[in-house]
DNA sequence: AGATACATTAAAGTTAACTTTAAGTTTGGA
DNA sequence: TCCAAACTTAAAGTTAACTTTAATGTATCT
């Protein structure tokens, strides 16, 4: 089964747009075209830009998957070099990872902040006289700024 | 206890530069200056720049905190916008927190794929005859790339 | 007083990842 | 055959969030 850069755009939620520049760029070195030049997109075509935007979600830039693209051309001499791009993503996910619960712990405790203001019409309220789960978020989430500045 | 730019700066790591923007784009609306003019940060302005940190890692624009930070200023009318902020924000995080930990899956099934591709000296071993928890996660992780283009 | 480090502003420059525009070509249906 | 939709390229434009530059002022040390 083969697809149009319209039919792919569709399916993969791309704007066609994007497909072209992604081809410039060198992320699809693989795509045919019929004898008039128009781009036709295989089932591998879709699936390699599945994987680009896995990559890019995982948070590497375009330049980065361009690079694991002319290492995958290469064959299996450069294997290594791959197993350590996806060892080094795998640590930079996990450290994102958990700066994103330290960043949605403070959140929470923002969330429960303005929820109390809002029952009790006034963001000056008694932080001591909470429940002590969220008093211990509160603690150690880093951010006391109602108390000075309100 | 005050504190001049560049201490912030490198209190928080954050360029002067940066500092100056944050303020022009109204972030800081409560720095005071000395007569002749130079920035003078308290306490309460280095609790406001943590929380825009934060807000900025939780996926916040500057335009965003912005419209917080003008909130914050209008007072107790407002809380109902921030509270709705935050919960909006909330949200948001907890869609963003899912999909990294299926980008995760599918990077960690790209660890295994090339630490056993570096193993058998080629990327072209057969996916059958694997662990079975991996072999699970390999067919949830919608990344058959290889078996088709290599 | 002079040097040096740090501060100020306004404005221009940077970067990544698209997105849009302009001008044209190809394809499929009436 | 003709029209509209969808394709092509190259190049310019967009956006966010800084960052750098230039020209100048201020504070501190010797």
């Amino acid at each position: 089964m083969e697809y149009s850069i319209g039919e792919v755009a569709k399916i993969l939620d791309i704007n066609p747009s994007t497909l072209r520049y992604y081809d410039k760029e060198g992320l699809l070195p693989l795509v045919n075209r019929t004898p008039s030049g128009i781009r036709t997109f295989n089932q591998d075509d879709l699936s390699l830009l599945r994987l680009v935007q896995c990559l890019k979600s995982s948070g590497l830039s375009i330049k980065d998957i361009k690079q694991f693209v002319d290492w995958t051309l290469m064959g299996d001499d450069t294997i290594e070099e791959r197993r350590d791009m996806f060892r080094r993503q795998k640590a930079q996910m996990e450290a994102q990872m958990a700066q994103m619960e330290r960043t949605y712990n403070a959140i929470l405790y923002k969330c429960w902040f303005y929820e109390t203001a809002y029952d009790e019409g006034t963001t000056d309220f008694d932080p001591a006289k909470t429940p002590d789960e969220v008093a211990m978020l509160k603690r150690n989430s880093g951010l006391h700024h109602e108390k000075q500045s309100n």
